[in-house]
RNA sequence: GCCGAAGUGGCGGAACGGCAGACGCAGAGGACUCAAAAUCCUCCGUGGGCAACCACGUGUGGGUUCGAAUCCCACCUUCGGCACCA
């Protein structure tokens, strides 16, 4: 059974089964969201972040796409020429999940997936070009992946090599750094382990300063997606120092011998060369490379290796986790320290790690905590090298733990800026300035550089999965590694292939594996390897500008009209991940010369969780906090706490879901389901409804300019001023700030408004409130399409409302006559006065004084100051 | 530990140095109804008072200012990110 209403209620309740489907019918016949031709100087660019096509929309997409939608639609009445395409991010591993468990290709599963959602979005009445869509799963697209594969082959931004990498058991493949998440996989979360495997990587390194500089370009991204960023570049300064190696056979005590040490140099990384003196040992990583030839065929070799071993067997977020016990291994060996000629014993240690800087670091347990308590554990001198700076000297004084910094007694490292001691001639200089000054002298004697250290690591790309680009390499014994050539893309992955869970399906496909080389023509043998499903979305937004191209991946021109993207809208969780990645490929092409943007995304919101009260498993009842409050989590299917957007639709409509989502909370904050709260919203999309049929003969009478309305009587020009100043403030909030759930508060006063106007014992005058009634409409379309579009042409009013552009408010109607003043004496609110709002700053101050309360509270002191704030407040004080 | 964001009624939130609590939810009372739902009207920060009104009030303590939720300093709490990065 529907529950369609009777006709003759449909004056009283807002039928919105059939007005949100007759309309969005018109709209698809109509390609109202199509994109306009030629945008030229007015062109605006709003994407949200495109879904996976699971199949199911969740109130998450609601909430991204209600955004961007509520955006799309203001704009376009503000006379923008807009860009709002929509695509799926559909290569990944759940439809290759689904293949194994189903025996369905992973292309028929996620094409099926692809045309659920996109009914499911029609439903929401998104106004998105569909013609434009772009479906990284399909050849036409991943194309270009294996095209700008081969691009940054040539350019020496892609490359191979044996390294140790993340490996996800559940997901059968390696992961990039990105994603790695406390040691556990991003996806599915289970511990990731470490191998040492041939990879693919992208050198996204070569790019790490412009990543971080032009993250100062981004004056309208959030702070705090920013310095994530900055954090993960994770840039230090410093200097790399090479300590030469002394022969095997030195002992602790011996003077140095005078010919100087070996040929041999271990190169360390360090940001403090002000603390060079104070070095009494140094600290391999156990994979350095020069770990065997430092103890082969000494007494230490059989220790050093099962060292070695224990620490590769041991876990890498274990053993890198802070708190880690610290464990080290003596060499045997010595090295000397460049700047003062001491031998300092070197050791192995679990915390170096061979990925950062050199894989060795100099110790100064006297200014290094790890390197303290290293020391204090294998009992090493400590050297203070850097001493506070008193006091008095200008500044705050440093922070110590110790009172005196004795290396006998101290408790823990000096870790502050100070004043340099034991350090020969730079003795007395203040720590900063010996930091330059040491590099200076390192380096006129070729012992060491200035450089510039990132904590960023090189993109890792290859999968050992099935349902993802092919990387378009093929291995030939001859030629080594040939890119199959560009006339011969795409390379797409086979149809006849078995998906049994285990391995990558590619490999026991013959028919994909077994190619002759491109260069010699003998035979060989392709990449079996995919592509992160991380680069398919590193570009989606070029291609949404030219999305049917086949000879290119997009033209330079359609780049040059739409990019860059002006609004981008989606999730906090890709702050690093996708937008990095994002930036960096924007980057490339601009250095291939397909672009001419330096940054993808102008401004970026990044908006809340959805969040809702879920079931404690344990108990079986509502989780609840200490205070017995109900705790919220983000909807999600293991906590089993979300909403089915298909239901809210069925019962509530989608206008009223989208209402509710914008209006519930900020869009950067999270947005708490409430049912009620729905409930609220549905209730006023109604109260709009019977407003509209109230008034219907009024909005015959409406003029489009507010500047046309006959003054009237003061119930009129308080409407007047109402609507007026409705109309501006949604402009403001939507237009410069963002703000949908003031926007929205803004259209529900000026219905407050025009009800109460209704509801007054006058005459109305038909041109104001048909006016009040037109603007209303227009100020809500954006959020609630369906029915203001049902709304306005029951009204008679011209066109659609769609093509109708947003109100223009009339300054002067936002003057009133008289202005009501707060009154303060010395700060406190003490009384109010009328005056007219051109009254004189001297008569203002006058009504003022003269007013009973004021004067009571001034108790009969003279005042000392008045100040006036025009049209707010008045403050005297005395 | 470091970096960042945020702390405002019973709840979501508003207020870009100028009348704190807009708008909405929940709640209370009333109207309509046989009744319920829906709808409409009124009230709704705390304490005192019959009332007009008074005092207090934006995490805590200081400061700047005629005036601070808003700016500055210190601290507390919560959330998010990073975390032995040399």
């Amino acid at each position: 059974m529907t529950t369609e209403q009777p006709r003759a209620n449909n004056e009283k309740h807002y039928p919105h089964t059939e007005v949100e489907a007759k309309w969005q019918k018109t709209w698809r016949e109509k390609k109202t969201s199509a994109t306009p031709v030629d945008p030229g100087a007015d062109k605006y660019y709003v994407l949200e972040m495109f879904p996976y096509p699971s199949g199911r929309l969740h109130m998450g997409h609601c909430r991204v796409y209600s955004i961007g939608d509520a955006i799309a639609r203001f704009l376009r009445m503000r006379g923008k020429k807009v860009l709002h395409p929509m695509g799926f991010d559909a290569f990944g591993l759940p439809a290759e999940n689904a293949a194994i468990k189903h025996q369905v290709h992973p292309g028929d599963w996620t094409e099926k997936c692809i045309s659920d959602m996109k009914d499911q979005f029609e439903r929401m009445g998104f106004s998105l070009d569909w013609e434009r869509e772009a479906v990284t799963c399909r050849a036409d697209y991943y194309k270009w992946n294996q095209w700008f594969f081969i691009k940054m082959l040539e350019r020496g931004l892609a490359y191979k090599k044996a390294a140790a990498i993340n490996w996800c058991d559940t997901c059968q493949t390696v992961l990039a750094n990105e994603q790695v998440e406390q040691g556990n996989c991003w996806r599915c979360g289970n511990a990731v382990t470490i191998r040492n495997l041939e990879q693919w990587f992208f050198k996204i390194t070569d790019y790490a300063d412009q990543l971080l500089n032009d993250l100062d370009k981004l004056s309208d991204w959030p702070e705090s997606v920013k310095i994530m960023q900055r954090n993960w570049i994770g840039r230090s300064e410093g200097a790399r120092v090479k300590f030469r190696l002394l022969p095997t056979g030195f002992q602790q005590g011996e003077a140095v011998p005078a010919a100087g040490a070996t040929d041999e140099t271990i190169e360390i990384f360090t940001t403090r060369p002000d603390t060079l003196f104070g070095v009494t040992f140094m600290s391999l990583a156990p994979e350095h490379p020069l770990v065997d030839s430092l103890v082969t065929g000494s007494d230490k070799e059989a220790g050093a290796k099962e060292f070695v071993a224990m620490v590769a067997q041991e876990d890498r977020f274990l053993r890198t986790a802070e708190g880690k016990e610290k464990e080290g291994f003596f060499t045997g060996r010595y090295a000397v320290n460049p700047v003062n000629g001491e031998a300092v014993p070197i050791y192995l240690a679990n915390f170096v790690l061979m990925e950062y800087g050199t894989g060795a670091v100099m110790a100064v347990p006297a200014h290094d905590q790890r390197d303290f308590e290293f020391a204090r554990k294998y009992s090493i001198p400590v050297k203070v090298v850097i001493s506070p700076i008193p006091g008095s000297a200008g500044g705050p004084p440093a922070s110590s733990v110790d009172e005196v910094l004795d290396s006998a007694t101290m408790t823990a490292a000096y870790v502050d800026p100070g004043i340099m001691q034991s350090s020969a001639h730079f003795d007395g200089l203040p720590s900063e300035d010996a930091k330059p000054a040491i590099v200076s002298w390192l380096a006129e004697r070729g012992l060491g550089e200035k450089t510039i250290q990132y904590k960023l690591r090189d993109w890792l790309v290859s999968r050992q999965r099935f349902w993802g680009t092919p990387i378009p390499i093929i291995y030939c014994d001859d030629c080594g590694a040939v890119p199959v050539p560009a006339d011969q893309l795409p390379v797409t992955l086979p149809r006849d292939v078995q998906f049994t869970g285990s391995g990558n399906p590619l490999s026991g496909s013959s028919e994909f594996i077994n190619v002759p080389c491109p260069k010699c023509g003998k035979q060989g043998r392709r990449e079996t390897d995919t592509m992160d499903t991380f680069v398919d979305s590193s570009w989606y937004f070029l291609r949404y500008v030219d999305p049917l191209n086949s000879d290119e991946p997009f033209s330079k021109n359609a780049a040059d009209a739409w990019m860059p993207v002006d609004q981008y809208i989606g999730g906090i969780e890709h702050a690093i991940l996708h937008l990095l990645y994002s930036r960096f490929f924007t980057k490339v092409l601009r250095d291939l010369g397909l672009v001419n943007v330096d940054e993808p995304f102008q401004r970026l919101l990044a908006q809340g969780m959805v969040t809702n009260t879920y079931i404690d498993k344990n108990t079986g009842q509502l989780a609840v906090d200490e205070n017995g409050r109900p705790k919220l989590a983000k909807m999600s299917k293991s906590l089993g706490n979300g909403v089915d957007p298909l239901e809210i639709i069925d019962q509530y409509g989608a206008d009223t879901a989208r209402l509710f989502i914008l209006f519930a909370a900020p869009a950067e904050k999270e947005l708490e389901w409430t049912d009620e709260g729905v409930n609220g919203c549905s209730k006023f999309l109604n109260r709009v409804w019977r407003l509209v049929h109230g008034t219907l003969d009024a909005c015959e009478f409406a003029p489009e300019e507010a500047a046309a309305l006959e003054p009237g009587n003061a119930n009129d020009r308080e409407l007047q001023f109402q609507v007026n100043r409705a109309i501006q403030r949604v402009g403001t909030e939507m237009g410069d700030r963002h703000h949908f759930n003031t926007s929205i508060a803004a259209i529900m006063e000026l219905t407050n408004a025009i009800q109460t106007y209704l509801s007054s014992s006058h005459e109305f005058e038909r041109m104001t409130l048909g006016f009040s009634v037109r603007a209303l409409l227009l100020l809500l379309y954006p959020f609630a399409p369906h029915i203001t579009s049902e709304l306005w042409e029951k009204a008679g009013f011209d066109g659609a409302i769609e093509e109708q552009s947003f109100p223009a408010y009339d300054p002067k109607a936002l003057e009133k006559d008289e202005v009501e003043l707060a009154l303060q004496v010395n700060g406190k609110n003490r009384s109010k006065v009328v005056v007219p709002s051109k009254a004189s700053k001297e008569d203002i101050e006058a009504a003022a004084l003269a007013d009973e309360r004021v004067q009571q509270f001034l108790e009969g002191r003279q005042p000392k100051k008045v100040i006036v704030v025009p049209g707010k407040l008045v403050n005297v004080v005395g």
